[in-house]
DNA sequence: GGTCCTTTGAAGACT
DNA sequence: AGTCTTCAAAGGACC
């Protein structure tokens, strides 16, 4: 596996990369450790953005997130620079223009059979093999039949699709020929029960108002896993989904139970039967925070999602680009097969009717006030800022 | 019971 | 084209 750059240590730790962690008073954030991974995340975004944008505004992108990183301390103006430094140490990782698709393409795809390397595959080996079930194989709860090459029941031709512009999915039979299990090789250098983030330091890094009295006896046992997802969510074409939600009844996993059902009551009341909620796919971030929230809320005795996400973005923040880009490659793959299953589906359904009639009967007043006051807030931190 | 909080990223809406 | 806004998950806190 070509060494990355996280191991060398070279330019560690740009100091300003870690002032948004300063901020929070924390020790963990000053330890070198974290520095490096900083860089290397910061390597990993920009490569993923020139990547996944190259044929879009990677110039847009770049600034888009260069305003987002600016806010959240984490600067960009050595992106540039970075990005530079990346595609030199990444030893090829990123650096072949030959694929001008997604950087990830080039990896030996863990979800294939054999996890069998492709023929650039030499340039990067981001995941390793393990012997056992990735962690992440709970971020996919598809049941695995549905991930048979070229399911029969999808459309064979995506592009018939009318209303709604999306970029031509590539051959996916790849991607979801998985072996049973096959997910769950992904893996391995995901040992963040071995690995704490913040060596030496309690792993939770929050606000002393976040924290919690709460017994954490029963943190796990609480915590409703995306493993335990079971077959619910079953998509018309019998391709059991997580994304889409029943108009009816209700499924068996909380992930559902929240803010994405008819209530018992509404159904009845409602006799036509509602349109079924797709739900957006998760990106990376979210695929991580679900796997990770239930580490988290163990370690932590947490309960308290905001504090938890706090966390759980640190966090995200620390990992190398490699576990990241596991991530990135998972939502990657999210959005594909979401895309397969719900070819006319748009985000923009969610919006404004903010998923209206489901659970949280949310009006287009109710977004409208929510969009105001976001704005309101807004206005107040400039407002603040400009002081 | 509804909304907020808090995070990052994707995508649609808006300017 | 660039920027802004919403939504995705989560569950306690708050009104």
């Amino acid at each position: 596996m070509p060494q990355l750059s996280s191991g060398g240590g070279d330019d560690l730790g740009a100091n300003d990369e870690m002032i948004s962690f300063k901020d929070e008073g924390e020790q963990e954030e000053k330890i070198q450790e974290n520095a490096f991974t900083e860089r290397d995340l910061a390597d990993l975004k920009s490569s993923l953005v020139n990547e996944s944008e190259i044929n879009q505004s990677p110039n847009a992108a770049a600034v888009r997130r260069g305003q987002q990183s600016e806010q959240r301390g984490f600067p960009d103006k050595h992106r540039e620079h970075l990005d530079g430094v990346s595609k030199q140490q990444d030893g090829g990782m990123y650096k072949s223009p030959a694929y001008p698709g997604y950087p990830f393409l080039m990896l030996p795809d863990p979800y294939l059979p054999n996890s069998s390397v492709s023929p650039s595959s030499n340039k990067v080996s981001v995941v390793q093999q393990s012997h056992g079930m990735h962690p992440l194989t709970s971020l996919l709860p598809y049941g695995n039949d549905h991930f048979s090459p070229s399911p029969p029941h999808l459309p064979t031709d995506m592009s018939q699709k009318t209303g709604v512009h999306r970029h031509q999915s590539q051959d996916l039979s790849g991607y979801y020929s998985l072996p049973p299990g096959g997910v769950g090789q992904i893996t391995p250098s995901m040992s963040w029960q071995s690995q704490p983030v913040y060596p030496g330091l309690s792993p939770c890094g929050f606000r002393q108002s976040y924290s919690s009295n709460l017994p954490s006896a029963s943190s796990y046992s609480r915590f409703p896993h995306s493993l335990m997802l079971g077959t619910s969510g079953m998509h018309p074409t019998g391709i059991p989904h997580p994304a889409i939600v029943p108009p009816t009844g209700k499924q068996d996993h909380d992930q559902y139970d929240r803010g994405m059902y008819v209530k018992p009551q509404e159904a009845k009341r409602e006799k036509e039967p509602k349109k079924p909620v797709i739900k957006k796919p998760l990106n990376a971030f979210m695929l991580y925070m679900k796997e990770m929230r239930a580490k988290v809320i163990a370690e932590c005795t947490l309960k308290e999602s905001a504090a938890i996400n706090q966390i759980l973005g640190r966090r995200w923040h620390a990992l190398t680009r490699e576990e990241q880009a596991k991530y990135y490659e998972l939502a990657r793959k999210e959005r594909q097969l979401h895309m397969q299953l719900y070819p006319t589906w748009s985000a923009r359904d969610n919006y404004e009717a903010g998923l209206s009639g489901v659970a949280g009967e949310k009006s287009k007043a109710d977004w409208g006030k929510k969009k105001r006051r976001k704005r309101e807030k807004q206005q107040d931190s400039n407002t603040d800022n400009s002081l």
